[in-house]
DNA sequence: TTGTGTTTTATTGCCTCC
DNA sequence: GGAGGCAATAAAACACAA
């Protein structure tokens, strides 16, 4: 790392160097708690063999060109240790299990490392600032990818439970579609229930003229605007439209209202225009019977 | 034992902040 | 300008199948 004059060992040996190889981590574990708890009285300088660094120059410069290690930190560290520590080769060494917890542990409280919790980590388990600083680098980029992943995780199953709904609605949409089709044709047909309709509606409007003048007007047809059809707002279109009342009564009336075509071309603008549930075999039914004649 | 894939440790360069 | 963070990357350490 010359590029911040820190004094780390590059490449150097192989595997066949280290005769603790393949020693896996799962053979360290203990609780975090107990390894929390042991940590300040007993430094982990001294817990494993394995738990050192490849530095070039132990005791070098960090980045911002401090010490490794105080005076105070070797005295700490112990005579056996810092043999040790001095005679090994300059390669990469694996942290303990132990120590790895400890790191943990810490980085589950807060994975930022202000200077002074990294010199007392440091001090904790025996390692160098810069080791810890790094340690905690890798740990972000460790914990960002796995973010990632189970953001992704979370995503795709929330795309997946969308798309199947989705999905059903359109099955769901083109079933209804189906049903509006067979309740039209099953309805009546221009050709084949003209008479019959015909005289239906000939006796219905008989009823209602018979009853009184209001039931005249209620039964005329009614004006509708555009801006209430398109706007399905029904109290644009209750307004009767007393042009349709010639001066000499029910005789007009009739006379247009039972045409037969003029009947089913406002039953088919019925169709158009009212929800499917305001008819019944293809009749408009409403309480105020007559006021699909406005569309 | 060896080849290969994965994980961890460490480096480098760039960037931002103070 | 120094300190520290991050992304990209190298390389050691490790796991595991053949």
């Amino acid at each position: 790392m010359a590029g911040r004059g820190v004094v780390y060992g590059g490449a150097g040996g192989g595997d066949s160097l280290d005769p603790t190889k393949k020693l896996k981590i799962s053979s360290h574990d203990q609780p975090l708690d107990s390894v929390f708890a042991s940590a300040s009285s007993k430094p982990f300088l001294v817990s494993g063999s394995r738990a050192m660094l490849s530095f070039g120059s132990v005791g070098g410069v960090n980045r911002s060109g401090n010490l490794f290690f105080s005076s105070s930190d070797q005295e700490e560290s112990g005579d056996e240790y810092l043999e040790e520590y001095f005679s090994q080769p300059e390669k990469k060494r694996r942290l303990s299990a132990d120590q790895i917890q400890f790191l943990e542990k810490s980085f589950e409280a807060e994975n930022k490392l202000e200077p002074e919790r990294k010199i007392q980590l440091a001090k904790e388990l025996g390692l160098p600032p810069r080791q810890i600083a790094i340690w905690f680098q890798n740990r972000r980029a460790r914990w960002k990818t796995r973010q990632l992943e189970t953001d992704y995780d979370t995503l795709h199953t929330s795309y997946t439970s969308l798309k199947t709904n989705y999905d059903n609605l359109l099955k769901e949409n083109e079933k209804l579609k189906a049903e509006v089709l067979r309740l039209k044709n099953n309805g009546l047909t221009r050709d084949t229930d003209k008479a019959l309709f015909q005289e239906m509606l000939k006796e219905t409007i008989a009823d209602m003229i018979s009853q009184d003048h209001e039931s005249k007007v209620s039964a005329a047809p009614f004006k509708c605007d555009d801006q209430s059809l398109e706007s399905g707002d029904s109290s644009h279109v209750v307004e009767p439209d007393r042009s349709d009342l010639s001066q000499n009564g029910e005789d007009d009336l009739n006379e247009e209202l039972l045409q037969p075509d003029y009947m089913f071309s406002k039953i088919e603008d019925a169709h158009r225009h009212l929800p499917a549930s305001s008819f019944y075999y293809g009749l408009p039914v409403e309480d105020h019977a007559f006021s699909f004649w406005s569309y």
